[in-house]
This record gives C-alpha cells, sequence and structure tokens, in this order.
DNA sequence: TCCTTCTATGCAACTCGTTGCATAGACAAG
DNA sequence: CTTGTCTATGCAACGAGTTGCATAGAAGGA
C-alpha cells in the first residue's frame, strides 16, 4: 500500500489539510497517483492514530476550519523504511487494450471512435503537462539553482510527457491498423 | 469492472478453464491486465451463473479434470456492448514516481538501485516482447494473409513495446537526473 | 430569493483484489 | 520413501478503493 507513503511526501513538500490533499491528488501527484477523499481522510487518521502524523486544528475565517497534518518522526522514518525496500507490480489495467482485442468479435467503427476519443484526452493532457513544465521549470532558469526536490518533480513530470507522447503515437498506430483492416476485409 | 471483459475476450479467443485462463493472464493478456486465480475462478463462476459463459466438464487423463469455459450468448452481448460504451479511467498508480519525488526528503543512492533493477526489469520485459513478435507476428508473413484479430493481438503487443522503449529511456533520465544531483550537491 | 459552488469533514455500504490456506492425484528427483 | 512440483479447484478473511449520502457555513449569480 503505498498511498501512505504518497501522502507522506506531499505533506513533506508541503503540509495541509486533508481536502488540500484531495486537491493535490487531482494535479500534480494526481499524475502519477489516483486517490478520493475519501480513501484520504481515512488513511489520514489511521496515520495520525499510529503517530506517523501530527495534527494541528487552523482555524479560518469564510470557510470551516481545518486540520493541517503534518510529518511527524515517526511517520519520516517509515517513509525512508519504504524507500530502502524494492517495490513491485505496476500492476498493469488496460481497458483499452482489453477493448482492442474484443474488437476482433465485433464491428470495428465503434473502437475507431473510441480510440479517436482517448487520443484527445492523451493529447490533451499532453497539453497540460507541458504548459505546466513550462511554468513550473523553465521560469527562474538562470536565477536559483534548482534543488533537489524540483530537480526530481521534474524528472517525474517528463516521464508523464514522455507517456503521453508514446500514447498518443500508438494510438495513431491502432488507428492506422483499424483502417487498414476494414479497408482491406470489408466482410466480417 | 473490466476482468469479466478481459475474460469474455480470453475465453472468445479460445475457450478453456480457469487454471488455463489464469496462466494466460500470466502471459499474452498479462502484459495489460493482471489476475490471480482467485479472482478468476470467482468470476467464471459469477458469470457462468448468469448465463454469460457455458461449462463443460472435461475429464482429463493424469491430471485433475477440469472445467472448460465457453462464452454464451448472452456473453457475447454483454461484451459487445461493453465494446461500445466509452471507458474512462487508466487509472494510474506508479509507486515509483512517489519513491522518485520521495528520493529529495531521504538518501538517493537506495533510489538509483531500485531503479536500475526497474531498468532492468523492463529491458527484461522488452526482450521478451521483440521475442514474442518474432515468433507470433512475422513467422508466416508472405503466406497467409493476418486474420483481424492477429493483426489487432500485434499492434497491442506494439503497445507494449513502445511502453518498455519509452520507460527505460524515462529511467536512464531518472539515472542522469540523480546523478547530476548527486555530483553537484553531495550534502544533504 | 433560491440555486449552485466551494471549502471542509465524515459515515455506511459495497465491490474489487490480495493473501493464506486446503485438497488431491500424478509424476519426478533425491 | 519422502519431498517437491504441476495441474486443478476452491474457501475465508482481510485490505483497498468506490459510491452515495450527509452536514454546514460562505459566496456569488439568476
Amino acid at each position: 500500500m503505498a498511498l501512505e507513503h504518497a501522502i507522506l511526501v506531499s505533506l513533506l513538500e508541503k503540509p495541509g489539510s486533508g481536502y488540500e490533499l484531495a486537491r493535490r491528488f487531482e494535479r500534480s501527484i494526481g499524475y502519477f497517483w489516483t486517490a478520493t477523499h475519501q480513501q484520504i481522510y481515512r488513511v489520514l487518521k489511521r496515520m495520525e492514530s499510529d503517530g506517523l502524523l501530527g495534527v494541528r486544528e487552523v482555524p479560518q475565517q469564510g470557510r470551516p476550519d481545518k486540520k493541517e497534518y503534518s510529518v511527524a518522526g515517526l511517520g519520516r522514518a517509515a517513509l525512508s523504511q519504504w524507500l530502502h525496500e524494492p517495490i513491485e507490480s505496476e500492476s498493469v489495467r488496460h481497458d483499452l487494450a482489453v477493448k482492442i482485442r474484443g474488437a476482433a468479435f465485433d464491428d470495428p467503427s465503434a473502437l475507431i471512435h473510441e480510440v479517436e476519443r482517448h487520443r484527445q484526452v492523451h493529447s490533451d493532457r499532453l497539453a497540460h503537462y507541458l504548459a505546466g513544465e513550462l511554468c513550473d521549470f523553465t521560469g527562474p532558469e538562470a536565477s536559483a539553482p534548482p534543488d533537489a526536490g524540483q530537480e526530481l518533480q521534474h524528472v517525474v513530470l517528463r516521464g508523464g510527457i514522455a507517456y503521453e507522447r508514446m500514447t498518443i503515437a500508438w494510438l495513431d498506430d491502432v488507428l492506422a491498423t483499424v483502417h487498414r483492416l476494414g479497408a482491406s476485409r470489408p466482410r466480417t
């Protein structure tokens, strides 16, 4: 279970409430890890009762009070231990690949629309990443020497960019293949 | 839940028992979908009682009898319906990206070993895919015109190959970045 | 004024997925 | 002769993740 560790990293980067974490999981961290607010609140509570996190009630004006969590010594130790353990898996779940193979037993025109839709999603996401890269990592380029945290965030983002580019090229390959099949073998 | 649909596709490609499906999920289909035998047996039972699949008891010699499942009309209809629905998500879970960002708060040497290990895994997997491609998709190239199912399986495999290549290149980028950080900023 | 949206937290119920364990016959190696 | 591996199926328990719903004050627009 790495959700705990993702939360530890995020809170080390900047302390925050469950709500704020949920927002981060929709953005920067969400590029490579998804979580709903339910999961986050539940796990935060458990981590706090396990002594991994500290809480601080922060009263606010014009909006509800929030609980700001930060990483305690135990939490930092737990993260460090996890960083030194090997991890496995990256369990793959590619619905689209299932669909592509399934298209052999069905009308391929539905597949074409689906693939085009996915291509659009990945294309938009790529544009979003590139905009974020411009904004976050090329602004004060000559000014401050970028710190380690920034460099590491940047290389993760570059991974996202490479993934989207690769995916778009592959989806084009899929489209070309399906069209070729449709042209050369009009009957099912 | 697309496990049902992955099973339908696999059984359409070739009927088989739960055990055989589990083996396939370790290989070809496992390239883009993982499932344990527990999940498979449980889902097969449910799908059969829902009328999506038919069963046939096959006695065998020298080994236990097996239940060979095949797709019933209802199952085929369910698959067809799913193929015509849009799907979302591809929910991302990249433990390694969490670790990379976490390395900003820890000794990066552990990260280097981990990244090198992953690079090896992906490199092996790429070699495995390429061997599979040679074997399955370039053998009788000029002889028979490849059918739609084969072409679609091939394009899925090409996706896996592109993914591994991209990942290896990215891991090299990660390694270069971490080394650069270690060289330029020897103190934490 | 009412409706929606945003911040902020949480419960309850459910499904999905993993892990550990059990059975059981056949076969091969030590 | 015992141990281990392969085929083949399955139960029980747990943990992870999703969905629906609820509360509640503040702000802004129709």
